[in-house]
DNA sequence: CCCTGATTCGC
DNA sequence: GCGAATCAGG
């Protein structure tokens, strides 16, 4: 891969963006972050955040923008794989095409409960669904143990199911080590992905 | 450990 | 000019 024009033009879109030098290089392809920054500073755009600070009342969305909404909705669910436990198998993960919609979450700074639609609010309790029992158990034991990270902290890695009421301060993410290729940890995926059923409406 | 950017230096 | 290796830090 060599620096093309519309390469280069990327790279400086991302970095003005505030993307970091790895997430541009994986944009990018074919190159390491190491080669981006090289790249940043040959091209003199290292101090980024100085002048140029136009509108981006938030450079950094967060990576991939997590915004989990789990809430037992396989329909929505982020993978279309309904499968409750697929068993551990391929282990290359393949290039994954990360399409990364970036839509810089509109993250509303939570005010009072104003907020919070009626639809799916508060997905830590995971009540109502059935659930299989030990599934909740859990859950409820593993959020014992989160380790309480904020939107800013967290990773491809970390779980990112909410704990607690966003209209309060007592709100957090699990931040637990998440399932390979999962938003959630082992606990959360087991909630989050239902293998769709049950649950049928009554006419209604 | 995960991740950042910064710098060096052989190619 | 390029970017892996390395450094310095969170």
């Amino acid at each position: 891969m060599s620096w093309t024009d519309e390469r280069v033009e990327t790279l400086k879109r991302m970095w003005a963006e505030g993307q970091s030098a790895s997430q541009i290089a994986k944009e990018l392809g074919g190159v390491t972050r190491n080669a981006v920054i090289g790249k940043v500073h040959r091209l003199g755009l290292s101090n980024r955040g100085e002048e140029a600070e136009a509108a981006p009342a938030e450079p950094k969305p967060a990576a991939a923008a997590p915004i989990p909404e789990p809430a037992a909705r396989p329909e929505a669910a982020p993978e279309p794989a309904p499968q409750p436990k697929p068993a551990a198998a391929a282990a290359a993960p393949a290039a994954e095409p990360a399409p990364e919609a970036a839509a810089a979450a509109p993250q509303p700074s939570f005010n009072r409960r104003t907020l919070v639609p009626s639809g799916q609010p508060l997905p830590p309790q995971p009540s109502a669904n059935e659930i299989s029992p030990e599934a909740l158990a859990s859950v409820r034991e593993v959020e014992k143990r989160a380790r309480k990270l904020t939107l800013m902290e967290l990773t491809e890695r970390t779980c990112k199911w909410p704990i607690g009421d966003p209209a309060t301060d007592k709100f957090w993410f699990c931040g637990l080590p998440s399932v390979p290729g999962k938003p959630y940890c082992e606990a959360h995926v087991g909630v989050a992905f239902q293998p769709m059923s049950s649950r049928r409406d009554r006419r209604r």
